[in-house]
DNA sequence: TATAGTGTACTAGGTAACTGGTACACCATA
DNA sequence: TATGGTGTACCAGTTACCTAGTACACTATA
């Protein structure tokens, strides 16, 4: 698994951290019961203090995503990359996403019909 | 115009004072022109200082939602609500949903399914 | 048991964000 | 011109957040 930071990221580096790794289980790319960089490989790797990595496992394990086995290191959990954990994943997404809309005057329709053309800009998935 | 401060919600204040004047823009409740309440009696009845009031202005007015009148008083900018302008806070709002949903490794399809799912569970527009 | 690997607790400094107090500058009107 | 309304500049305090340094606790293995 390859983890790395974008400087132009205005988000702190827990976070990115984070959202990396939950992509990679939520994409498979980090299987069930896959070990994790430790934290202070990662922490070398990625020119960051081990206690930011260790945030960034902290919260993952918070979420269910990861395991921890003190002493020897941590794991993605089973059952990251199916079609419910997707689901829940696109529930939190979507709520963000209306709740953005509802702020801003807009229906679900128009939200919907807005994604529509965006991606159709960007055909393929692309960040930003 | 009713504007109204949510002790729960986290976000500062000046961005809750913003966001609410624009969708009252977006929505016509608030029309072309017409002024909003004075930094100070917004400041008065929010029991806010009246510089936040005053940033959240100042943000509103480099969105070009509002013009300022100095001496005068803070107005409601024109054409703010209508379809070209809902058009393009429609594709802000889907930009920031589709950057959210990549960054969790779900497509634009899953996205677009969650919200309407999301919007079918709570069926008007509701906060949340 | 010694050792080298793991994660974690504690502490602290730096920075940015948010909010507030106060004084100032502008404008319309009596 | 005086007055009472407007927005704004300046500064300062508080807080929360982020990151880091260091020392500690746990586990497997030689």
């Amino acid at each position: 698994m390859l983890i790395s930071l974008d400087p132009q990221d205005t988000r702190p580096i827990y976070v990115q951290i984070v959202d990396e790794v939950r992509r990679a289980l939520v994409l498979g790319t980090l299987g069930a019961d896959n070990p994790l960089p430790s934290v202070r490989d990662l922490a070398v790797q990625l020119r960051v203090n081990p206690n930011t990595v260790s945030q960034a496992y902290r919260d993952l394990e918070r979420q269910g995503m990861v395991y921890v086995r003190r002493g020897q290191g941590t794991y993605a959990s089973p059952g990251q990359s199916d079609g419910s954990q997707r689901q829940t994943l696109a529930e939190e997404v979507a709520r963000r996403a209306l709740h953005d809309a509802w702020r801003n005057g807009l229906t679900a329709a128009e939200l919907i019909g807005a994604i529509r053309n965006e991606d159709h800009k960007h055909p393929t998935e692309e960040p930003l």
